[in-house]
DNA sequence: ACCTGAACACCGTTCAAGT
DNA sequence: ACCTGAACACCGTTCAAGT
């Protein structure tokens, strides 16, 4: 009754020029291909190439590869605070659900080497730096100045300013997260030892004076 | 007496073909790109250009780009191990000799952000990693754990594995390097406030049980 | 041994022209 | 409005040829 629009309701949206969502398309495209070879290796006539258009259908979604890359990056701020959030959530929000977002974190950099790299290696200039994008980074920051936060509430580490401790902890896991994608701490089982050490001194650092 | 080559002593170099120590003006020039305008922007065509010599004779002294790049990291980790070395020496060996070590490391980094990016923003192609660039890496890790080993002897910092505390510091210093560099801690004040907030961090937890 | 010059197979980006 | 095709000014890399 309340259908959609009314024109052709079963077939799969009409050929008429190549795509029904082609800026979708683009960016998930040059989303595989920089998981798959990295973000050096992503060009723009191969990314259109692959979806059956032309190497100027692109500049109609984005203005350069510069904006294709913050798209990027954008995305992977996204699914970055979706993948901590998650774990403080499902972890029941204590010092438990802290040790899980900061492992969650890691977890993620690692699983994502590539894309991680774009939204932090400086593929994207600074003057590319669109307010989407700063707006996404912060979005995923507060989530970890929340789970501070409600820490403190709680008792459970020291009221310093949580943007401060936010932001040290931050530094700490990007900081692990880049020195392993970088093959720096690959080897079996070092990744893990760092973590396991830094979440235990964060803990002693941070405890709550009693 | 013992004179050195006998032709032409007192003027530069004759200008036989274009230089004399080529490679190392070819590496100084895309350092100067390097440290100007990112490594994004560095083309070996103008490398060549701004040193009057043609596109291809950079590669009779490196493979490559890769290897330029390379080549650069590896001059890179010699500067910052010259720079950390140079901060515990003249602090005296101690804290503040260690402290002094994590700013300068720091310090470093903001000096030279697309320099550092080089070494560690994976630029450099994994199996391009030669055994020169890694040692050079680890001769820079080495001074940091010389430092705990000989604090630990003080009884300065807890006795756990000196390796351990080492790449967990190195972890914290890189994350805060790289967070600078990206613009993310770049407000006035923002990044002295993250390092002296890590370092009083750093300094409970790693202190020696009594 | 060290460098040149031309050539090859690529890029990102622009723009008139098509539907 | 959305896309094409040709063109432009660039790349890294190779290789015969020069000195």
């Amino acid at each position: 009754m309340v259908g959609s629009s009314p024109s052709r309701p079963k077939k799969k949206p009409v050929e008429r020029y190549h795509h029904g969502d082609l800026r979708r398309a683009l960016l998930d495209e040059a989303l595989r291909t920089i998981q798959a070879h990295g973000a050096n290796h992503l060009t723009l006539r191969a990314v259109g190439g692959r979806l059956g258009v032309s190497r100027s259908a692109l500049y109609r979604h984005f203005a350069d590869k510069q904006a294709l890359l913050a798209a990027a990056a954008c995305e992977g701020f996204r699914m970055l605070r979706q993948a901590v959030a998650d774990a403080w959530e499902h972890n029941g929000h204590g010092r438990t659900g802290f040790e899980a977002m900061a492992k969650s974190y890691v977890q993620f950099a690692v699983a994502h080497p590539s894309h991680y790299r774009v939204m932090f290696g400086g593929f994207i200039e600074s003057a590319t730096k669109d307010e989407d994008l700063m707006g996404e980074a912060r979005a995923a920051f507060q989530v970890l100045v929340d789970a501070i936060v409600d820490q403190q509430n709680n008792g459970l580490i020291r009221r310093d300013d949580p943007v401060l401790i936010a932001r040290f902890t931050w530094a700490l896991v990007h900081g692990i997260s880049m020195l392993v994608i970088d093959g720096q701490l690959r080897e079996t089982g070092q990744r893990e030892a760092v973590e396991q050490y830094a979440i235990e001194r964060i803990r002693t650092s941070l405890a709550a004076v009693v």
